[in-house]
DNA sequence: ACTTCCCTTTACGTAAACGTAAACTTATGC
DNA sequence: GCATAAGTTTACGTTTACGTAAAGGGAAGT
């Protein structure tokens, strides 16, 4: 049997440390499709993962749309040949995307490094020309 | 002597793809700070690594201000022992954000290669039950 | 002198992604 | 029976990061 399990609005916003602002927009936006339990939204195991992809999307500089996009790339809704080929087209564009950016989060690593080593020789000499106990 | 090397506001545009109005929205931020001739914006060496850097920011969804926040742990306006520990702990923090990032590229490549890997496999079964000139 | 660029300032407009307030319903605890 | 908590809709407000005219200055080519 499928997974059944349903989630509050407030659940998902604790869990992910989101307003239910935030969720009811993307609801707006089409981002999830709750069902209806009278007027309350229940949200399923689906949703839950697609907010948890949009929020990595989020983290990495993607707008909301870009999300929808990237997760849409996994719903079969390519049938011919065409659209076969135009994915393929979109994965590669994308990765080329992300190889950038991480090259970019490996070269600010690398300066973060070099902050933190400089910080690190400033406080010895600090410690080093200011007297201790051991004088 | 020092790199006397100027760039006008276009100069730097073009060579970054970005528009001259973004460059002066950066002046207008602080950002960046071009000298004048007359009227006209003279850029150093120094304001067009600033540019680079970022847009390099920006690539990994940074806000203008990160990335002034982040260029600014370079700069060595931190003298006192007090504001280079807290220096160090920005550091720390900015690591932990890059390091999540990174984490989240890698799963999303991990993605990307499963859905390449389907829509090739997609597509082979579709030659194959084609009839092409060998049949 | 006239056009053509490139530059300038001022200022209103805009899309994205929610925040925030108001006004209301529904279930739960005491 | 009434407050409290969690849910709802509607709608205007806000920040960020520019876009997009409007109106003009200054040098260079013909």
């Amino acid at each position: 049997m499928p997974d059944k399990r349903t989630y509050t609005i407030s659940d998902l916003a604790k869990e992910f440390g989101i307003t239910t602002r935030t969720i009811r927009f993307y609801e707006e936006k089409g981002l999830v499709t709750p069902r209806r339990e009278g007027q309350k939204r229940l949200f399923t195991p689906a949703d839950r993962v697609r907010i948890k992809l949009i929020l990595r999307g989020k983290r990495i500089g993607m707008t909301l749309q870009e999300c929808v996009d990237f997760i849409d790339m996994y719903d079969p809704e390519h049938n011919n040949e065409e659209q076969l080929h135009s994915l393929i087209n979109d994965v590669k564009q994308r990765r080329e995307r992300l190889l950038q950016q991480k090259k970019d989060i490996d070269d600010m690593l690398a300066g973060l490094e070099e902050v933190q080593g400089l910080c690190e020789a400033s406080l010895a000499r600090n410690y080093e020309s200011l007297p201790n106990e051991q004088d």
